[in-house]
RNA sequence: GGUCCGGUAGCUCAGUUGGAUAGAGCAUCAGCCUUCUAAGCUGAGGGUCAUUGGUUCGAAUCCAAUCCGGAUCACCA
């Protein structure tokens, strides 16, 4: 026996799987047709209970599995609603994911880093590795100084509190202020016959705002003071929107903790030969072997560089969990540093430098172009929810469906759907590839939407209440399935593989294509055929079965998307 | 310019360890609610898989070249 090409059969065709024979003609110098005869003879005489029947087409052996077999399954599986999930195996992933930065609120772009960073770690999860999330912030630097020092020209003590403005939207709106102040400035300095270049760095604010950053390195008390005050203030704002999105952590980070971490491996990395040091005192290492460039890691004054910063706390996690695994869920933009980090750790023989993993995934782009902060066509996160949940509601209303519901269970469902709605629409498309943000098809709940499959599950729950009185007999057997009947069966048995894949991936699309398909799959044998007036008892029991297994997947499998599905809707 | 990623229906996306007539959703058109939730179902139209060449029984998928788009190549983070 050797490896076999076996795909599923085409729906055109009768079978459930086909084998290629070409592949195996060369070596057993018999024409296809010959090789598929006595393959097919062999495998429904040795394997009755497995395969029925089978025919040959132009090459191609379709098996036709019998239908107890299917059934059989079924029977097995129907009520377990830990289906498809894997037992522990003993590794430890990390998964690094959202990294915001303290000067402004979080955005479109962000949504997609988190719902991916808590899918994956939710896949990782039922494939059974023990997951650690963590959360780098970016909470120091000249971008934090820029607000900090708007704030003290032109807020007049001005705080959230007395604004009722969101933290994050706050202190963001002073980062906003500096810029366009310093525009002004350079403007100004220009029109006086300044070039370009010197204006932006003789810009009084600028120079205040580099004055700072000194400041802040110093540990200057009124600096220090002023920086934990705003950057309270952003993670206030922050935690509403974790919460409500749905993002957690293990732990945090912070980068004024972390970024003079890595001095000592730079140290060690000289010792070792790995970096040298230029005349200048520089520390650099010299890729180009690699294909790569050379790159700095340690500045002439000493002060490390961010890649610095990177490499220590890669083996500080290391040190700090012993995982196996180091997972970063960072844009594509920062491709080439995130090759270039894993390439110097291995160098340095940091353990598990092999097993750093960059999730790198696509921008987000509008159907109007790129987002930019400095033209405002950037997408607000809070702002985008609200939207999502407001369109949810209104959605509700209009059906009328739900109109017993209390007004706390309204508020439950209308979050449910919107955050649903969105989360898939972001994870639905493969995570590398650069996605676009249409508003319109963002809102649509029809179709391959989250909603489309949440009510799915609320239809199937609807029956199973009905029928919650009907006795479950143990193992309907039947041996005529109906074409749809089967289709769902199939399906239902890829789940586990399923998740297989998109852990090997890392890629919660392949799940979110999966529910849609299987979701679909139940609505057309939901239309053709009745569970409660089914020809036969047989049928219903099957049929009921067929339910229970797809609202528990579908549940299963929105999970590890991060959502939710609605008893009702 | 170097490196990397992408180009599939009007739009948004699946499909790439090479397999039969390339699939969904949206949009358009035509049907289906006295029976389990119509946020649903059924059907129709819509394609030079960027282009050209190569590899072979067979290419959207592999190779080469070209065109187009994006990212990156900081003593920024």
């Amino acid at each position: 026996e050797k490896d076999f090409q076996v795909n599923q059969t085409k729906p055109e065709f009768e079978g459930d799987y086909t084998v290629v024979m070409f592949s195996l003609v060369k070596s057993l110098k018999l024409s296809p047709d010959a090789i598929g005869n006595q393959l097919g003879d062999h495998l429904t005489k040795n394997y009755p209970q497995l395969f029925s029947r089978y025919n040959i087409i132009k090459g191609f052996l379709n098996l036709t599995v019998s239908d107890a077999y299917w059934v059989d399954l079924l029977n097995k599986n129907h009520n377990d609603t830990c289906y498809g999930k894997k037992e522990m195996n003993g590794n430890k992933v990390m998964v690094e994911y959202s990294s915001p930065n303290t000067n402004k609120p979080l955005h479109l772009g962000h949504l997609r880093n988190n719902f991916l960073g808590w899918s994956v770690a939710e896949i990782l999860k039922a494939s059974g590795y023990e997951v650690i999330k963590s959360c780098i912030v970016n909470d120091r630097g000249i971008h934090i100084c820029k607000s900090m020092i708007a704030w003290q020209l032109f807020a007049n003590g001005a705080t959230p509190e007395s604004t009722g403005v969101k933290g994050d939207h706050f202190v963001g709106e002073y980062y906003v202020k500096f810029n366009d102040a310093y525009k002004l400035e350079v403007d100004k300095l220009v029109s006086e016959g300044v070039d370009k270049a010197t204006a932006e760095k003789e810009a009084p604010i600028m120079k205040a705002t580099q004055q700072m950053l000194l400041d802040w390195e110093a540990g200057k008390p009124e600096v220090m003071e002023l920086w934990k005050r705003m950057n309270s203030w952003v993670y206030a704002g922050f935690d509403i929107t974790y919460k409500r999105i749905g993002s957690d952590f293990d732990i945090t980070y912070y980068e004024s903790n972390t970024y003079l971490l890595g001095k000592d491996i730079v140290k060690q990395g000289l010792d070792k030969k790995v970096f040298y040091q230029k005349e200048d005192s520089s520390i650099w290492i010299d890729l180009t072997a690699d294909g790569l460039d050379e790159k700095i890691v340690q500045r002439k004054d000493g002060t490390s560089v961010y890649i610095t910063q990177d490499i220590g706390l890669a083996l500080q996690k290391y040190e700090q969990y012993r995982i196996n695994q180091n997972i970063y869920v960072i844009g594509n933009e920062q491709n080439y540093h995130m090759k270039v980090l894993q390439l110097i750790c291995r160098k340095l023989g940091i353990p598990n430098a092999d097993n750093i993993h960059h999730l790198s995934y696509g921008m987000v782009e509008l159907t109007t172009g790129k987002m930019k902060s400095r033209e405002g066509t950037v997408v607000d996160a809070d702002d985008l929810v609200d939207e999502m949940v407001a369109t949810s509601k209104q959605h509700t209303e209009e059906l009328g469906k739900v109109k017993d519901f209390t007004e706390a269970e309204l508020e439950e469902l209308y979050d449910t759907i919107g955050l649903g709605a969105m989360k898939f629409y972001l994870l639905r498309v493969d995570p590398k590839k650069t996605m676009v943000f249409n508003p319109e098809e963002s809102i649509d709940f029809h179709g391959f939407t989250g909603p489309f499959v949440q009510y799915t599950y609320a239809r199937i729950k609807s029956i199973l209440r009905k029928m919650a009185n009907t006795p479950m007999t143990n193992d309907p057997m039947t041996n005529d399935l109906l074409k749809l009947e089967k289709d769902l069966i199939i399906a239902a048995e890829q789940y586990p593989a399923m998740i297989g894949q998109a852990c090997n991936e890392h890629n919660p699309s392949v799940i979110a294509n999966y529910v849609f398909h299987l979701a679909k799959t139940f609505n057309s044998l939901y239309t053709e055929h009745s569970i409660a007036n089914a020809e036969t008892e047989e049928k219903k029991q099957l049929r009921l079965q067929l339910a229970s297994i797809t609202a528990n997947i579908i549940k299963s499998g929105m999970s590890l998307l991060g959502i939710k599905v609605p008893e009702r809707m």
